[in-house]
DNA sequence: CTGCATTTTGACCAAGTAGTCAAGTTTTTG
DNA sequence: CAAAAACTTGACTACTTGGTCAAAATGCAG
């Protein structure tokens, strides 16, 4: 395969082979509906293995420790989640560049909901394993966006808001859908499969926070 | 004590004692705390006991099974939950009503976090004990607060919104602040603890989301 | 105080689960 | 093709944990 990667001489195995990509891809995969569904203690290593298609053993080849599929999955996660944030485009209009991160968000909700489950129930119980990456990272992040919202505010193109209440509310109201699925099922019913539901949500969503914070005049 | 109860005769006892109660109590605030921070799964009984300052197998006295502890703590938890809800009133003022509703909210999440995530971690993992208390219950006290809103609305006095999505933006927004509590605190740091910032926080979300429903003129 | 009901607990058991190991099988490489 | 490396797994171990039980301690009514 074009993809294998050849090794040199009798070197020590640096790289990755062709099946350890492969198997690794598909442990990671199951690990996260497993994780997502279960929270980590709820999840066994036999529940994985089973899902992956594999033996315990042969995937704790793979991955020495639960802890490392568990922190590998929720990283691998991690990145993905917070692309949409890194998008959002000083230059551009802000309330239009509002507009396309709430509905990015909420499309991911829609699409991937094992994920946001995964990172809520990492940050309900404390966030053990990624408190380093929420204070460094994500907070670098977040601090970067809301200085763009405050000038965003000064210029007079947004209503005077807290720039991070605003990302919190943002954030809570998205993700919420993929979170409390359940709920919303619940007192929702069948309407949330009817075909243009996602849709309807965006536009009940985006209409009330845009409009809070549209300038008014 | 005048809070015993006296039983007659030598029937069965039937009452609540005097030592139950008080070791009722105990051990379902113990649990409240174990479960909201660990999880069903990931909590164990003689962690609760140990809290509750008992032996495993009096705690077991009490509660024969894990089960029993963790949804009489959840549904004890529900109804307090859901009380602001239920106080909204028709004949009020629409935004008046939504602030009082929404500044409730934000309070419980700040005086009892545990509440909210012990609530969140079930339903994010299918809320396999609530789940008739769900479409139950709670689904006719939302549509009947819906209702209430969507009245608002054609009564031109709100601007036209959805009204689940309205009640589900609350929800997620206040209940944020609590469930995702750590990670509010990497991002704004200290500020979390300085006097007024739930005050502050209040301002922000109501003035967001009321702004977002505020009939325009 | 006396006897009965209630409460409390140390010791134990059975099930479930993370992780090991040594022996086999397959893939890669020269 | 042959040897080495990489991969796979059945069987097992050590430990955690939900729940039992019988006996001891305590509370309480008459």
């Amino acid at each position: 395969m074009a993809t294998a990667v050849k090794r040199k001489n009798g070197e020590k195995a640096e790289g990755t082979t062709r099946i350890q990509g492969i198997n690794r891809r598909i442990i990671l995969e199951a690990a996260l509906e497993v994780f997502s569904t279960y929270g980590f203690r709820g999840s066994t290593i036999d529940q994985i293995a089973e899902k992956a298609g594999m033996s315990k053993p042969n995937l704790l080849y793979y991955f020495p420790r639960k802890q490392n599929i568990y922190v590998t999955v929720l990283e691998d996660t991690l990145e993905e989640w917070l692309r949409p944030l890194d998008d959002i485009d000083p230059a551009g209009d802000p309330v239009e560049e509002l507009r396309k991160y709430i509905t990015l968000k909420l499309k991911m909700s829609e699409e991937k909901p094992e994920a946001s489950r995964l990172f809520a129930n990492e940050i309900l119980h404390g966030a053990p394993a990624i408190s380093d990456f929420l204070k460094g990272h994500l907070k670098e992040l977040v601090d970067e966006k809301a200085t763009i919202i405050r000038r965003w505010v000064d210029e007079k193109k947004l209503s005077p808001v807290d720039p991070y209440h605003l990302i919190f509310m943002i954030w809570a109201t998205t993700q919420h859908y993929a979170d409390f699925d359940v709920q919303v099922r619940a007192i929702l019913g069948s309407q949330v499969n009817r075909p243009g539901f996602h849709e309807q949500t965006a536009q009940a969503v985006i209409s009330i926070i845009l409009n809070g914070i549209r300038p008014r005049g």
